[in-house]
DNA sequence: CAGTTGTTTTGATGAAATCAAAATAACCGT
DNA sequence: ACGGTTATTTTGATTTCATCAAAACAACTG
């Protein structure tokens, strides 16, 4: 046992290493962020905050932020900003991979290269910039949007204007 | 000579039938809007309401906003949203290309496609969406930026800590 | 040239994120 | 286990970017 506590000890410890591995002293709010980020791996820091919100009451949302930020600081975290949604994080890193966004809904998912391991990394004229990363954003309608637009496509038909 | 004055009247003019030819009405705020993207291909609304004022000073940002609105609705101007900038606004339009971003002073530059004209469009798991289009942001440092940096770390070495 | 409709101005409002100072808690060494 | 140092969090204010709504105005139609 723990002086995180007996609950889920493995889970939460492995956590606190993971923090304590990139340089950051492992507290209450960092942990409550990682679990937030395990459960929906898409989250808004507005989403985070109001799951963290219910395990530690306390919790301020300038915090999430500064939790947040010191995470992608030290490459725990990845920081999306698809067009039109607000910041979105997630805690799978390192292993160049995209997103596939609904324009409906903005549902976020992973994809995986389409193209080896580093898709479109190299520009066809780079203009003298040194690229360090290539960022892939896929954009379409998610499967449940597809229902929904087709129903309202089709309740349309049945009152033409 | 037409309506519109005599000054530059033949690119005044094909800016004008292009506003028109979107179906929208062609007024001074729309076409001096026009112009500022031409002079500044990847602007933001404030900047583009920085040279409009110089010409027409009575616009106002909010008509600026509305102007791009119009254009990005009607498919005359494409508005980009690079993580960590404001929105961009461009006027290169249907030619699926993408964008080098310098991740220390923002200067974005177009690249065509790597890949055949429509680059990484098929992700490998689409997980059930369909997929309309492909975005691809490449960043990196921009010449300036890389002999910036060059300098720093080279008056770095003359004064360690 | 007058009417209709779309556009712009004016002014208010909202969302997302950041900054700064004071209070607090984690981790180090003993 | 305990105290000191340093990082983190709280509290509260602020900024930036963008949107909304109503009234004034200007472009296009016939």
């Amino acid at each position: 046992m723990t002086h995180t506590g007996m609950l889920n000890a493995g889970a939460t410890d492995s956590l606190a290493d993971s923090i304590r591995g990139a340089g950051l002293k492992v507290t209450a709010p960092r942990l409550a962020v990682m679990r937030a980020l395990a459960e929906a791996p898409h989250a808004s820091a507005d989403r985070i905050f109001g799951a963290v919100r219910i395990e530690l009451p306390s919790t301020s949302l300038q915090a999430v932020y500064g939790v947040l930020a010191a995470f992608v600081t030290s490459g725990l975290v990845r920081k999306l900003e698809p067009a039109g949604s607000s910041a979105l994080f997630e805690r799978r890193v390192g292993d160049n991979h995209h997103h596939l966004v609904c324009t409906r809904c903005s549902a976020v998912h992973d994809v995986d290269c389409a193209i080896g391991s580093a898709p479109c990394l190299v520009p066809s004229d780079n203009a003298g910039f040194t690229v360090h990363a290539a960022e892939v954003t896929y954009w379409g309608l998610c499967p449940d949007c597809q229902t929904a637009l087709a129903a309202e496509a089709a309740a349309e038909r049945m009152l033409p204007a």
